[in-house]
DNA sequence: CTTTTTCTGTGTATATTGTACACAAAAGCA
DNA sequence: TGCTTTTGTGTACAATATACACAGAAAAAG
């Protein structure tokens, strides 16, 4: 063996990597989940994750707005690993290894359309998730968790809220996230002395009681 | 195009993948990355993570596995999944993503021995790294974060301690994996209550003040 | 063997944080 | 206008985290 030449490469498997993104959004005060009904084989008509290949040129990241583009329309987005999967069998026409990410969207600022293989486009609230294909479900259930504890640590919410919202709407997202309910003041109070939002002395119309509009501050 | 034939998969890009693994191991009472040196190009002569390629009947797991074996003897390590990392160009000769994986091991329990296009191996205090070849520097430090914020979490520190010890080796653990100085009571008070370990009743000897020796509760 | 040094083991007082909880004012609705 | 629903607010209590000092045990030094 020649030990000046790089002897672990030339002849490496080589694997298709996939990405597949679990995107949130907040909306009739829960949290939702964007699936894609796909249109072809494998899978077919099944729910799922909007996914596709990672390219040549890309990174996983890249691949992964690219991918969302391709399918549904959306630009531009931030996103974040989750885990990634690599069961030899987990494809059942060849293998593939898959990276989940997830992002946090406003539904109200994108338009979503259903493209190339993609039949259809919906926002599904995280507690009514249908059969997903693949290992889908899976990987909704693991960026979910990631989400929540990622939530807890650095309360990470603005990308999933309007500019102006109301503290109830923000308990409501939180509750939606962390599957259970909170005490009004004392979310109230924690998160008003964390000081990330101030408020806009704009109130809310249409509801009851006229609610303060609160942003997130810069 | 027909719908009903799988259209993504074909044609893919494939690329080949490794795995690299940070193996953390507690050793004169601080904790130390086990760093392997390489003897061909590229990076030939640096240290790094142990590493290498998916094959291509194993997942990501089997494959650390089956890699450090290969490079150090090493058998059986339990490890867990850090990030994935896809810059086009992080490897010099040609695109390779990899995962990286973090594993605690006691190094007594350990023989390890460099093979394969390993020259040498060994155990570094993780605030004296030297640099390192590719972009393990990075991998090295996001294992940690991530090693740190799991200990901080779930208290999983049983895999690197020895089958009996005392609250100051365990101390000596966490100061040095949090990289801060805890305080000698209130640690003592918050670990047995945690009631994770209780005494053996059997004293350390070759220690002033005899320390009482603790295992890990089952 | 004695003295000195260093490490272990322990509790309490205080500060900080989290939790439970009720009523008056504002706005929509009828 | 009156009724209903929602908002906004403070305090008492519990739980948790933090600061801190001294006596006893064993090794090390002489």
């Amino acid at each position: 063996m020649n030990k000046n030449q790089p002897i672990v490469l030339p002849d490496a498997y080589e694997c298709t990597i996939t990405t597949d993104c679990a995107i949130f959004g907040f909306q009739d005060n829960q949290v939702k989940l964007l699936l894609v009904k796909r249109s072809v084989e494998p899978y077919k008509d099944f729910w799922m994750l909007p996914g596709g290949i990672m390219n040549e040129g890309s990174t996983l990241e890249e691949s992964v707005n690219e991918v969302l583009f391709e399918l549904t329309g959306l630009q531009n987005i931030h996103q974040k690993q989750v885990k990634i999967y690599s069961d030899v069998n987990r494809h059942p026409v060849k293998r593939v290894v898959t990276v989940c990410f997830y992002a946090l969207i406003k539904p109200e600022n994108h338009s979503i359309i259903a493209k190339n293989y993609i039949s259809e486009v919906m926002w599904c609230p995280i507690d009514q998730l249908p059969e997903l294909g693949f290992d889908h479900r899976q990987l909704a259930g693991d960026a979910l968790s990631k989400l929540r504890s990622n939530l807890e640590q650095d309360l990470t919410f603005a990308d999933l809220l309007p500019e102006k919202f109301t503290l109830k709407e923000l308990q409501d997202l939180f509750e939606s996230i962390l599957g259970q309910s909170l005490d009004r003041r004392n979310f109230r109070k924690r998160i008003l002395q964390l000081n990330l939002v101030e408020a806009t002395n704009e109130k809310k119309k249409g509801v009851k009681g006229g609610p303060e509009l609160f942003r997130v501050k810069k």
